[in-house]
DNA sequence: CGATAGTTTGATATCCTTCAAAACCTGTGG
DNA sequence: CCACAGGTTTTGAAGGATATCAAACTATCG
């Protein structure tokens, strides 16, 4: 069972030996949590980044009105908020959508090993480079397409960035988000994303049984919502 | 006329003379170009950083059934894609809103400014990181928001973008984008956007005549929509 | 003064919301 | 092992926001 991170981070640079290992030792501080529990609040001072292990989180907005919006998932591999020091405070929160298992690294410990790795530094400048642009990749999935094609787009990266990190073998992963987490990530009502699911089932695109959601045909998913992998910049080779 | 580059990082750290002739010496390359030129396309690979001088510019991505949605728009003072070297290639592509006023700056001078003066390497960070969180605001914006407050909303956030680089004066600034682009924005047809305008004007709380857009009552505009202004992290002092 | 880009208008269709209630799980304590 | 509690999913009916399509109008610039 290798460390999520290190797997993430090979499929942008080959790690060696003293690299794997650096990246294991942040992992010193490792704590469980249960679901919908906060790790940092808007208007906090960040002063640790956290590395989710197992299970998931996500950044989050709440309105004056009350409701949330959701704006990033983070896997098991994701880190968070790597240069986020040089804000003054949060704009946002992240808490975890399902029980999770999370390293928290002091800032020092994190810039010490960006000063001392530039191969490590690089690929997490990468890491960062691909958050930004799923943010922009998501504006486009909102702006742009019905909540159909929306959902399906959302379940193609999904399955893709579990992948990347050994979750999603033979074609499914454990959804650790409710159907009202997933609507306030698209943009559309707890209701109407219950509706969207079942045409999706019932179109045979997705299969789902205790919480496990499975994807019989990627490239039909793919073609439903005219998918483009690139953003996701997961094809190796750069400078 | 100072450069608006560092007008603008000057509301995030002080810089001393030293500082200041290195930004400025970055426009050595200054070029004109027309309206709807693009600076860079998806699947170039980025080899140059552009800083807009005069006009605007804005991200964008091109949907297979041939729409366009902007993702970002760039203003004076704007750098685009410090840290993108990383990266394979372009997920988006970048193009002028206006006719516009451009330095393009090459990537070897870039980095080592950042290398050679940390005081601006922290405060390119700082920008970056601000680029980031309207992105998230934005997704927000599209997710939660009826189109009249999502247009309140980004006429907000322009002014005082605008005038934190001196180019707001008078509770007005001049809007180089036609209702198409803000349509492709903001995730509604240009036949929507029109009809909200209207509104908008209708409710006295802004104003145009001659591609000048004018905010009679900025609080007023921000109350409609709730405007936090936080994510823009303008208010100085950090670490 | 004509050409071209941008704005405005009207009528109709659709996607998605809202509100409310019922049904379904899953874990917990008796 | 059952029963209950709380969260989650599912269902229905009706209203509202925004899209679509097509055409007219208005600027602006060479």
């Amino acid at each position: 069972m290798t460390n999520p991170l290190v797997q993430k981070l090979s499929s942008f640079v080959d790690l060696d030996e003293e690299d794997v290992s650096r990246v294991e030792s942040l992992c010193y501080d490792v704590r469980r949590f249960k679901a919908k529990r906060n790790l940092i609040r808007e208007g906090d001072r960040p002063e640790v980044v956290f590395l989710l292990l197992e299970g998931w989180a996500c950044r989050y907005k709440v309105l004056p009105n009350g409701t949330r919006h959701i704006m990033a998932y983070l896997l098991p591999g994701d880190l968070c908020d790597v240069h986020v020091f040089i804000l003054k405070e949060m704009d946002h929160s992240l808490a975890l959508l399902s029980d999770a298992k999370v390293a928290v690294i002091p800032k020092q410990k994190m810039l010490g090993l960006i000063e001392q790795r530039p191969k490590l530094a690089r690929a997490l400048w990468w890491a960062t480079l691909v958050d930004e642009a799923i943010l922009r990749e998501w504006l486009v999935n909102m702006g742009k397409r019905p909540a159909y094609d929306r959902v399906a787009h959302l379940f193609v990266e999904l399955y893709l960035r579990l992948r990347a990190v050994g979750l999603a073998p033979d074609h499914s992963f454990d959804l650790l988000a409710t159907q009202a987490d997933l609507g306030d990530t698209l943009g559309i009502t707890s209701v109407h994303m219950n509706r969207t699911l079942q045409k999706l089932k019932g179109e045979g695109l997705i299969q789902s049984a205790q919480g496990r959601l499975r994807i019989p045909d990627i490239q039909r998913l793919k073609n439903v919502t005219r998918f483009e992998e690139n953003y996701l910049h997961l094809n190796r080779r750069t400078a």
